[in-house]
DNA sequence: TTGTCTGTTATATATGCAGTATAACAGACG
DNA sequence: CGTCTGTTATACTGCATATATAACAGACAA
């Protein structure tokens, strides 16, 4: 999987690496079990700071997408839990909202959304 | 219309406020040519500085949500360009990404799409 | 004209976050 | 023992957030 972090996107690098993560695992290119690099090696790969990658993995812990382990580092979690359903309908009430006032209507709205939920399957 | 901010909220006032204007316009809660509270009448109300409002209805106007009138403050805009559909692709894709992660499958995503979209309109 | 409203601009300051740079510790393992 | 892993602590710089003033120019009503 290939990582890059972009200095003059406005949001912060350990969000970037998140994301990014985030959209590898729906891409299925990550098997659960299987390990990320670690943080001191990530961090050396993009040329950042180990505590930067270590914040990615600990917001990537929380929300329940890796486990971290001491052996094996952080490993792509089997189970995700899916209670942030409050979070997901907030950012997309949000997306909406912007939609609509720039004259998008529901039919199109939606087919944006199945192209571009289609689009993370590789 | 009513709008609050949360100082426990983790993302900014500005924004917190810019995105609840946001979806008043959507919702139908201004007509175009209406004028939105002055920043300092809008800031004394919600007890916060002059310049957070300012900076709020400065991205609105950058966005080309309000049309910025010395004489009648803030208006909410008529025509409102639609270029920026590419960042609501790409958030469009964390968003489905983080469903896929947590085994919502497209149909499902779309429903909750509709949902929300249909939620925006009051 | 004067007073008051509007947005705009310019400073200054306090606070917190982002990011980096070290250092040190404990567990796992060959 | 040496080396890998994550974890924790501290300190520092730079930037964003938010506040607090102050002042200016245009619009407009009394």
């Amino acid at each position: 999987m290939i990582i890059s972090i972009d200095t003059l996107n406005t949001s912060p690098i350990y969000e970037q690496l998140r994301d990014q993560i985030v959209l590898g695992i729906a891409a299925g290119q990550f098997e659960a079990g299987e390990s990320l690099p670690s943080v001191r090696r990530l961090a050396a790969d993009l040329g950042v700071n180990f505590h930067t990658v270590n914040k990615s993995y600990r917001m990537l812990c929380d929300e329940g997408y890796i486990v971290m382990d001491r052996r094996k580092g952080a490993v792509i979690a089997g189970e995700m839990p899916r209670n942030e359903e409050l979070d997901l309908s907030r950012k997309l009430r949000l997306l909406a909202a912007e939609a609509i006032c720039r004259g998008i209507g529901e039919d199109e709205f939606l087919k944006i959304c199945g192209k571009n939920f289609r689009e993370v399957l590789t």
